[in-house]
DNA sequence: TGTACATCAGTGAACGCGCGTTCACTGATGTAC
DNA sequence: TGTACATCAGTGAACGCGCGTTCACTGATGTAC
């Protein structure tokens, strides 16, 4: 049955949704379409009213879930990367981070998927720079980069390990890691944001 | 055919390393048994003779993964680093390292699977353990694991990218990081190895 | 504003392909004598 | 050492299941008058 104009947005939008995350949760080879529209609400044969083949969501999900990424909206780098290297983020996969869900697969995906989530990781680094220690812009960025390598492996092999103590000790060991870079260099330089 | 003892050792071998490298490569999902069996030189029928199911070759090849891993056997940190982050390593998967290649996968492997790695992640973290900075096991271990998460995470990043400029200036980033990590820390601590 | 009808988003059965897995068979190995 | 035979690693056809994808159909939407 036909469905209004404005039912048919947010269906895309649900689809797009339930396939970030559960492709963030079970990875894309695993995620069935059925899944997917089940999981939005609909039966598997409208799909393809909204995407051109399972490929082509794997694109605009990785644009949404990319998006949607709020890691870097914290107001220090510190906060970014407590949050972000938490037992909670570590035990959340669907609604965490997109390139430390999916980063070792998305390598294999089409150049158009690695392409959105190129760009989700440039506006990442470039918020970063934002709140990282350094004196120039090329340090801060550099120390942006090498935090987020950092933060992004740090959750992966979190997430891998079975051993709950070494997956703790890994989060931990990653914060205290970042806290001293973030205070090292954070000595050394003049205040670009002062806090109001 | 039946084949010799010493030929069923070999064949077993093949299909360890056939199956490491193609799920390096290729990922857990996208390879069939026809093609590691293929790649191993063998029909796919003889595959039940040397392992119960597909998950249990995963089970296996991770344990040959990283046992066949060297990345830690350089003499100085920065050998290690300065190897993982470049372009061969990022744009050889097949005989890379098994966390880069496969991370974001293996969290959603079995348990066992995951427990191979495991091990090889505490040896790894071991062996680079001897060659970070530090003035105790404790700081040299933080600087172990950060160190490797930033490697880790570095190698996905610049595979992921699409941009081949910003892939290259991921890697040295990640190396000018943890270059100056390892000189800074490096100036206020005794020489634990000294070189023969 | 109310009515008739064309549109088209969503439904669910069906298709075909590729995968993991099974199994009857083959023929070289290796043992018993 | 040589021969007869049981063993069993590997072969390749076949099976069944689940997946992505297609398509005839449905019925609510929204437009023309």
């Amino acid at each position: 049955m036909k469905v209004s104009r404005e039912q048919v947005v947010e269906n895309r939008r649900n689809i797009l949704d339930a396939a970030a995350r559960l492709f963030k949760e079970q990875g894309f080879d695993s995620v069935t379409l059925v899944a997917v529209m089940k999981e939005a609400g609909l039966t598997h044969g409208g799909f393809y009213g909204h995407f051109q083949s399972k490929d082509d969501l794997i694109v605009q999900a990785c644009a949404y879930a990319v998006a949607a990424d709020e890691i870097g909206e914290a107001g220090t780098l510190h906060e970014v990367f407590t949050n972000y290297l938490s037992a909670t983020h570590r035990d959340n996969r669907a609604v965490g981070c997109p390139f430390a869900a999916l980063g070792s697969e998305a390598v294999r995906q089409s150049i158009d998927a690695r392409n959105e989530l190129t760009e989700g990781l440039k506006c990442m680094i470039d918020r970063l720079s934002e709140l990282a220690p350094g004196d120039s812009d090329a340090k801060r960025r550099v120390a942006a980069i090498s935090s987020f390598s950092a933060m992004m492996g740090g959750l992966v092999l979190s997430r891998l390990v079975g051993d709950p103590v070494l997956s703790d000790e890994l989060l931990a060991a990653n914060r205290q890691s970042l806290a001293m870079l973030d205070g090292a260099r954070a000595t050394n330089q003049r205040r670009r944001r002062p806090t109001k």
